[in-house]
DNA sequence: TATTAAACGCAACAATGTTGCAAATATATA
DNA sequence: TATATATTTGCAACATTGTTGCGTTTAATA
């Protein structure tokens, strides 16, 4: 299984994706994309587009309890090694629905020894300060 | 919105579905279930019997970062309140997709005061001891 | 054993995600 | 600036996953 190297090209798309999520300022669903941009945008073409923000590092996936994945913004990654190192947690409002990266790192969790750790994910439900 | 109060039951269904998770002894998806049961339980049935079991406490789901929901026992649940209180890490490997659910319980996350904190899920993806 | 409500299978539907291909577009370089 | 090349796009078709309605079967209880 080799990498098949693709250069990176800009798009509006992309450009679109990430200006949508700088404003919203919580994670979106592929839905979320589709409803906005309706028939502006291609639904397949959303889909390519995620999925090549996350190879790219750009995005990072947050899966939710409904069975759906959530894109949020790369702040925190190394853009260049596009290794998502997301030491941070996901806060999920059970009210307005909303996905929001809180800056709390994650302390240790003092695992087994013998498992290879690679991705930490931490999600938290409940309440906003908005919704309470 | 009132609670539809409905009396649960034995069924064929769910006795089927804890005694695989049970002998398997790792998370399930709705899939798993499916090519297991093959054409001997219908895919409606199964999607309701989880449904079902979840309600009543005795399962719990795990998203998984693809998209999908994976089904798991409720050792540590409160089966009288049905509120689920999973204080423990779950843990799902790369390689042979197995997620199981490990005993560290989740330690202080120091989040803000302003959020009401109602669920904690902590999913690590990684190599299990198994597939190194 | 009869009654009642939950669980079941089936069919139809809805939503979500994927693949192939030809046309359009962005980038490198001649 | 013009040309070559590979990425991105839209469309159509398909595949997978999840939901709803309904008549029948089954488990629990009187």
């Amino acid at each position: 299984m080799e990498k098949k190297i693709k250069r990176e090209r800009n798009s509006s798309t992309k450009t679109e994706i990430i200006s949508l999520l700088n404003e919203k300022k919580t994670a979106l669903t592929h839905k979320d994309f589709q409803d906005y941009f309706e028939k502006s945008i291609d639904r397949v073409t959303i889909y390519r587009a995620l999925d090549r923000l996350v190879e790219e590092g750009k995005l990072h996936r947050i899966a939710n309890l409904e069975g759906g994945i959530q894109y949020a913004l790369c702040n925190t990654c190394s853009n260049e090694t596009h290794i998502h190192n997301h030491d941070h947690i996901h806060f999920s409002c059970r009210i307005c629905k909303k996905t929001i990266c809180l800056e709390n790192n994650i302390p240790n969790l003092n695992l087994p020894k013998d498992y290879i750790i690679e991705e930490k994910q931490i999600l938290i439900s409940g309440i906003c300060s908005n919704c309470k």
